[in-house]
DNA sequence: TAGCGATGAGACAAATGTGTCTCATGGTAG
DNA sequence: CTACCATGAGACACATTTGTCTCATCGCTA
């Protein structure tokens, strides 16, 4: 059950190993131990501590690292989008291989107002996409919002399945979901 | 943190008020402790074990109740389908409102032979009506069947997720995830 | 009534996870 | 070189979970 070995490059500080470890068997088991964390770091247990003062703590950085990877590819696959309905097709493009490094945490709750606005504001801008597109005829208008943003995230997890059965390319998988996503929402 | 009431009908006999125990607190938090679902099934902790001899067993018996369910459920909705198209759309409704029930499963490994050939059975008559309902011209022959059934289980999912955040009432959520569903796949 | 079977409550030990502490080591800056 | 700092290893105590066992109780049946 033990991880003996070093699962993560040496080169990264203690605490991004430590955070890499992290996304890596809590991705597998959410319950893994913080030993097996430590370990897969490749650093002491008494590290982690070190670090961090517990299992919320470092879940709780986790989602932060999370949603920091998230807004920086999302950004940099959008800054230069023709349109909104583009942008969120680039931002899905781009997401998508990134997804299953936070899929773990959605079941999370967290108890902290720093992250709670952070994830608000993406949801706020991510609603606000959604009705740029609506404006710009890429999706039918009278579909509320908040469901057209729920399949597009389960969109994406959708295609992440698909690549991590072996069934689909990242770049299959991107295209079949957005055609499903602008397909399924266009009037 | 521990159950002190019932949690679960008092009709059921010991073995069903555990079943229904596990799923209402497995699909909280899949780490829940034994004691937590012997309390919540109104059941001594020595007589949880008398059914299961262990967590693993209590997950196995939880999968396949749950298969049962859904494949009742799913069973009694097509009988009658005039297709297999409507087949989809009907076992889709019927489907939806169970799903919370056995998702918390999904991410579990499972080493039993039975329940392996009768998941690989469900799988194959979903990848069957998908394929007949891809021949009466409902579904884009071109599309993967595989990539289809993992939209088509997903897109249950994200139906889930509105009505439980309160967003849709079940009849909208399932029209809406097989409107995505049939206009995604469609030529 | 007497007995049988299922059960709840609780005691118990073993295993595991967790948080803290100490000590020796190795690298680095002054 | 020397002092400092981060670290790994390991010891330790504590809490939780789990599996087993015993015993008294309750309901039902012969």
């Amino acid at each position: 059950m033990r991880q003996m070995c070093l699962m993560v490059d040496k080169k990264l500080s203690s605490y991004d190993a430590l955070l890499e470890a992290g996304f890596l068997l809590f991705g597998k088991d959410k319950s893994a131990s913080l030993a097996d964390v430590a370990a897969a770091a490749g650093v002491g247990r008494a590290t982690l501590h070190r670090h961090f003062t517990g299992r919320d703590d470092l879940m709780l950085a986790l989602a932060k690292r999370a949603l920091e990877e998230l807004e920086t590819a999302s950004n940099a696959a959008t800054e230069n989008a023709p349109s909104y309905t583009d942008g969120l097709r680039l931002a899905m493009q781009a997401i998508l291989p990134l997804a299953h490094r936070h899929m773990f945490l959605a079941s999370e709750r967290f108890d902290d107002p720093e992250l709670a606005a952070w994830q608000a504001a993406q949801d706020r801008e991510t609603h606000e996409a959604i009705d740029a597109a609506k404006a710009e005829g890429g999706l039918d208008p009278t579909l509320p919002t908040t469901w057209l943003a729920t399949i597009y995230d389960n969109l994406i997890y959708a295609g992440w399945e698909l690549i991590e059965a072996g069934e689909a390319t990242p770049k299959q998988a991107a295209n079949f979901a957005w055609r499903m996503f602008t397909q399924g929402a266009t009037k």
